[in-house]
DNA sequence: GAATTACGAGACGGAATAGTCTCGAAAATC
DNA sequence: GATTTTCGAGACTATTCCGTCTCGTAATTC
């Protein structure tokens, strides 16, 4: 951040974005074969190609390289489809947010994160600001707009619900108890939904 | 397991069940202050009084020892109590739930080996097996027991039932999104059972 | 009492790794 | 061109810790 405005400054060698983004891509790499504890700053370099100062020159530690490589390569944007019916937004919103966590490529990172998070607050702190927020955010917004269509009752917390349909999908991912397929996503839909809806 | 047919077998000392059971009573302990990787095997010798060689004449390793402690001495018993009332009996189990892997002092045994999972099936497995399972297994039952008298839906699945209202916790506590409170407690059961009671 | 095995204490080997430092080369300012 | 700072490469320091081994002692069998 501070470092940034370094780069024109005074005399001498200005410092290389390219390096730097070279460096976040190989972290982001490393991420999704190994865990947090397992990269070592060394592999860092060799996969980048750059130096192991070059890497304290930018960030202070380890842990600083790969928050920053989850929070700018890891943790993108998750396009919100909304097509006016409820059970389907729904259900679509929790397809394409498993199909990031639990069964694509970066499933490893997000577990390997929330390990970390466990033992370090810095690391709890980034996976809540740069992916949970925003995530809880766009799907918050869903759930709002049902209610305010009177699909949704209008008596639903939305931030609960929102929490009551997504953390199945983490106890999955975390504990290894049964699988996440498309007929579990189905049943979740159903049975979370059901008390959604106005009452009669 | 085999180890102990050979307590009274040949000539020699026999093996000391007496330290086996400080040395997990000393593991256990130390889970409640530090993460399953901060603890060493020399933390454990010397908080047991015992010989490293002597723990590793019990296991084969660390994790061994670790998570036999988990299974003899944190993952006991919770007395699951039925008091007739359906809200009453979830909003029970739930309380009493969190009192172990969240308000208690064993909260970080539980942080500290799902994270450990993440990275060691071993561990998952045990956790599985000693934990979640038996967990499940007494919730399912309050939950079929409901249905049967007519309570609750009869269409409804208990497996993901309990599924539905457990993870939540589970969320709160790995993610340290939001405090586990009684009144979030609260909302949870009612916003859950909301759509498990039978259809009108 | 001879043989055998477990015990506590702790030395020891061996491997891993975070972070620092050194070096020569490159890229900028003045 | 002198100075300054970054770069890649990798040596180096310092630490940590698992698992084994040794030693003298205690408990048990035969």
């Amino acid at each position: 951040m501070d470092e940034n405005s370094q780069t024109s400054k005074g005399p001498g060698r200005p410092r290389d974005e390219e390096v730097r983004k070279r460096i976040l891509t190989s972290a982001a790499q490393l991420l999704e074969a190994r865990c947090f504890e397992e990269i070592t700053v060394d592999a860092i370099a060799e996969a980048s190609g750059a130096g192991k100062a070059t890497i304290y020159r930018w960030w202070p530690n380890k842990s600083a390289v790969l928050i920053e490589a989850f929070r700018e390569r890891i943790a993108q944007e998750l396009p919100i489809r909304h097509s006016g019916d409820f059970r389907n937004d729904v259900r679509q919103m929790l397809q394409d947010f498993t199909g990031i966590i639990y069964w694509g490529r970066k499933a490893k990172v997000f577990r390997s994160f929330i390990a970390g998070a466990q033992a370090d607050p810095e690391i709890a702190k980034a996976f809540r600001d740069s992916w949970i927020r925003p995530r809880r955010a766009e799907a918050k917004r869903i759930f709002e707009r049902h209610i305010a269509e009177g699909v949704a009752d209008s008596h639903l917390d939305p931030d609960l619900a929102v929490e009551l349909v997504f953390s199945p999908l983490y106890y999955r991912l975390l504990t290894g108890w049964g699988e996440i397929t498309p007929e579990y996503l189905d049943c979740l839909v159903d049975t979370a939904l059901r008390g959604y809806l106005p009452r009669t």
